[in-house]
RNA sequence: GCCAGGGUAGCUCAGUGGUAGAGCAGGGGACUCAUAAGCCCUUGGUCGGGAGUUCAACUCUCCCCCCUGGCACCA
């Protein structure tokens, strides 16, 4: 059995989940699901990342200890996974001990290797903001309002020896052209190496930032962000022991967050530690928003629980997956979700299950018939399933969702074809009827698998209509072999209603 | 500024040298198993602009315009 180790990146708790951390987890979902119906031992990690300075700024606010704000926090985006239906097999906190031990044994290791220095720093404070900033934030040659009084300090910190893994780094981009999916963004990377990388500010001094893991060679300093979140891949994959699953087979991750954070500091510190690449990065895009970038500012941003509480999490799911092309970004809007939700799933889909299960019912007392499969049919089935295998392989689930989509109207046209409702009124032509039936519960059963990865509760509620005792959904079981012959289907039950929508009521 | 992605039917996008495609939306039709769903037919585009190469360009070359993104802590 294949080992298969994916990760989504792991949320900042210093705001709520929004649409994109829930595409983000969705996709990962659908390739992990993916997999494990090929037959791979799949492990799929997601988490949260809660140390850092607007967290514990945040708690403070709230008159709240740190860790009870991350607590409240993560539990939102624990829901938001179980809404989704995510199948996660581990979620990660940052402020789990295991994780702040292999963090700290890291920065021990760098440490004594020579990779982590100590220096002073001189620079610019803004004593509002609370934090660096540079001659690059200036406006006008002015530090903007909201940063307040800006003073020249100066604080030593720990600097992490990047720029000794430069050219290292340069070559291994250079000889892995699939590091990086869509290959495109592995210029990214290459571009950013053009520059001499300067060495990475790894510590913050305990009396500004309490809320971290503190340096082990240095208990009055803490470490900084991305030392403490990318570490999370590493020690959340049951590092040091016996089944580690460590190294990722695919990182996922936005576009937003591979220059400099992944593609650089993560990658360097592994080749530091001697720790083994993950074998990929799936870089998704961004979603807009009627066409215009989401942002919390203008308060232009999508709530996935809103909808998923309106269309169900299987409807997002699809949506999401279908609308994206994966390494682009798309746009959202609520008119095309309903758009999509009535026509794509509720009309083809939905109603093709509907109405083959419900003739099953009316000609058949509800007996799946033992007969031959249509060939045509038959071949259908086959080339989807092809094309489902290969479109997933290269993580295109709006190209796989486009297969299932093409069997879904293939069937229906079947339906429409053969007509069954004529073929019953003839005793004559019982067997044709029969191989028409028989061939609807295969093709609706196949659909079931094939779309699983995306739509999992619907998929299950699709086998339970045909009456099968066990789910399957092994991709092996994909195939038109009328292996349901003799088996009762269940109550049929619309898997994607109709929803009525304000603007519908108004119709004439 | 540098680099990348993109500009094709009302909308979302596919198409890479040989008479422009799909889905949705719009229009018409036949049917009734079904979630008033599905099926069939159909309207619709000087393929961002200009020049060039070619017997032939959406497809190759060059120039230009526009959008988006990366180069700078935010899925």
């Amino acid at each position: 059995m294949a080992s298969f180790f994916i990760t989504t990146a792991i949320d900042y708790v210093n705001g709520m989940p929004h649409l994109g951390h829930a595409y983000e987890k969705v996709l990962a979902d659908a390739i992990a699901r993916w997999r494990r119906s090929r037959g791979d031992d799949v492990f799929f990690l997601t988490g949260v990342d809660e140390h850092g300075q607007k967290v514990q700024q945040s708690a403070q606010k709230q008159g709240v200890e740190p860790q009870a704000f991350c607590d409240e926090m993560s539990a939102h985006f624990r829901r938001l996974c179980e809404r989704l239906g995510t199948s996660h097999d581990r979620f990660a906190r940052t402020t789990e001990d295991s994780h702040k031990r292999v963090v700290a044994q890291f920065l021990q290791q760098l440490h004594d290797a020579g990779d982590i220095y100590f220096e002073e720093h001189e620079g610019f404070y803004s004593v509002r903001q609370e934090q660096f900033v540079t001659e690059k934030d200036m406006v006008d040659g002015r530090w903007p309002e909201i940063f307040g009084d800006v003073v020249k300090t100066k604080e030593p910190n720990y600097f992490f020896r990047m720029s000794k893994y430069q050219d290292w780094l340069r070559t291994y981009a250079e000889e892995h052209p699939h590091w990086i999916f869509p290959s495109f963004r592995r210029n990214e990377i290459l571009g950013a190496l053009e520059k001499p990388l300067g060495d990475l500010c790894i510590s913050r001094p305990k009396s500004r930032l309490s809320w971290g893991i503190p340096l082990p060679f240095d208990p009055e300093y803490v470490t900084y962000v991305w030392f403490d979140a990318l570490v999370n891949y590493v020690s959340f994959s049951k590092w040091g022991q016996r089944d580690c699953r460590w190294p990722a087979d695919v990182h996922t991750i936005g576009k937003d967050i591979l220059v400099p954070a992944h593609g650089i500091y993560w990658t360097i510190m592994l080749k530091a530690l001697g720790i083994e690449q993950p074998r990929r990065f799936l870089v998704h895009g961004w979603w807009h928003l009627r066409g215009e970038k989401m942002s919390k500012t203008t308060g232009n941003v999508v709530d996935p629980l809103e909808l998923i509480d309106r269309f169900g999490a299987d409807a997002f799911r699809y949506y999401v997956l279908r609308e994206m092309a994966v390494g682009q970004d798309a746009d959202f809007s609520p008119e095309n979700f309903a758009q999509r939700y009535r026509s794509d799933l509720g009309n083809d889909f939905g109603n093709l299950v509907n109405r083959a299960i419900s003739m099953i019912r009316r000609y058949r007392g509800g007996n799946i018939p033992s007969a031959p499969i249509d060939p045509d049919i038959a071949a259908a089935i086959h080339e989807t399933r092809d094309g489902v295998a290969a479109a997933m392989d290269d993580f295109e689930t709006h190209r796989a969702l486009e297969r299932i989509a093409r069997l879904t109207q293939r069937a229906n046209q079947y339906v429409d074809e053969r007509a069954p409702w004529r073929l019953a009124k003839d005793p004559a032509l019982a067997a044709d009827l029969d191989a028409v039936l028989a061939t609807l519960a295969d093709t609706v059963r196949v659909l079931g698998i094939l779309a699983e990865p995306f739509i999992p509760h619907t998929a299950a509620r699709i086998q339970q209509q045909l009456g099968m005792d066990k789910p399957d959904f092994r991709f092996a079981a994909s195939v038109p072999d009328g292996r349901l012959a003799g088996q009762t289907v269940g109550e049929p039950q619309p898997l994607f209603p109709r929803i009525e929508s304000p603007e519908d009521r108004r119709a004439p």
